[in-house]
DNA sequence: GACTCTATCTCGGTA
DNA sequence: TACCGAGGTAGAGTC
């Protein structure tokens, strides 16, 4: 990793234009290739950026990043402040635990924590317009949508009521009912889903991971 | 802005659980007291990071950042490698061009470019829920609400038909039509936006760019 | 402060 | 490869 603190200025040309005018900043190069220039503050988004692959051509003051679309950053460099290296080898990567994936595996698995008598079909049942969380069937045989968010907010009661559409253009599945499971379901989410018939279910995470096999802890 | 180039192990505890093994890193803490820990690669996204404001407590070998929701960031530091600090001021900030924003200005000068006979009543127009972005009025003197986007996903569509529910409140208008228009629109929202009667229409920014007058560029 | 919406979103998964 | 959806989305603008 290179690190070159620098008065600069700079140029993007691609999806957009962007300028940043003259001033000191911190340009990251990455042993992949890929450029960051940062200010002082902003969190943690640089001002701009070129992501790997791309090729860079120094051209003593100013340097031209190119990507395979086509887009450009000129980097304009005034002053070196400074200009570092570094090697830092792989990275073993972060590994995380409690996002919407790990939550439906867990339904999934459990299908009796949102309502008994509920037994699993499949997850992720595809549709043309994208795939629902969990379909599964209840103790009356009738089949059941459900639409699984960490946050339960208006988008996923939007979410699970396109899929709903969707899923009764089949006239094979009968008669089906649409449920929206998260850890916390908001007031106006709550109020909509109910007024379009959707049973809304809050789950417990980490009682629900107490039921489940240990294979499928991350920690 | 300090640089710290380290071996070291990170754990956040927040909206999520996230660890990361052992290894050398660059930590970046910038003038606002927010912190950035990066590997060697993979774009400019930090592996793990917390915003301003926090405070940072220095326990020697090992940091621990909070933040004001209780969220923490610990960064055991096994051996430091570099350690610099440099005045980098403030930035004068970037200046963008060719977002929505503009596409929408350009559409809103030149409305025959979605349709013949189009013309335009208002950008922005208000309603209890948001603006409609333009809304024209067609050859035949109906009222036309449209939503304009760069990449025209499911989200777009949705929000058509927010407006559109909320326009039909308003009996003066009469009936109304929806239009969809981005620079490019992906096939699940092209569906969605068909199968409710919108048409969907693409428009070549740049060719879009050459009609218009020349005040309406920023560079 | 809460809500809404954009983004050079980034990132991971899957067909 | 393209497409789709989640995100510790972040960040800007509005009310």
């Amino acid at each position: 990793m290179r690190l070159v603190i620098a008065r600069c200025s700079v140029d993007y040309a691609g999806r957009l234009s962007a300028h940043l005018p003259e001033a000191t900043r911190l340009i990251m190069v990455k042993a992949d290739g890929c450029v960051a220039i940062h200010a002082d503050g902003g969190a943690y988004k640089p001002l701009n950026w070129m992501n790997s692959p791309n090729t860079i051509a120094d051209n003593g003051d100013h340097w031209v990043v190119t990507n395979p679309k086509g887009e450009t950053l000129t980097i304009t460099l005034h002053e070196i402040v400074s200009d570092s290296a570094h090697e830092l080898g792989e990275d073993p990567g972060l590994r995380k635990d409690g996002v919407e994936a790990h939550l439906q595996e867990l339904l999934a698995a459990a299908p009796e924590s949102m309502e008994d008598g509920l037994r699993l079909v499949r997850r992720e049942y595809p549709t043309a317009i994208g795939p629902v969380d969990l379909l599964c069937r209840d103790a009356n045989g009738h089949v059941v949508a459900i639409e699984v968010k960490r946050r339960g907010e208006i988008d996923g009661v939007e979410q699970l009521t396109r899929y709903i559409e969707r899923l009764h253009l089949d006239s094979s599945l009968g008669e089906i009912r649409g449920m929206f499971v998260a850890q916390a379901i908001k007031p106006q989410a709550r109020v909509l889903a109910e007024s379009r018939g959707y049973r809304c279910v809050e789950i417990d995470y980490d009682a629900l991971r107490g039921l489940a096999p240990d294979e499928l802890r991350l920690f």
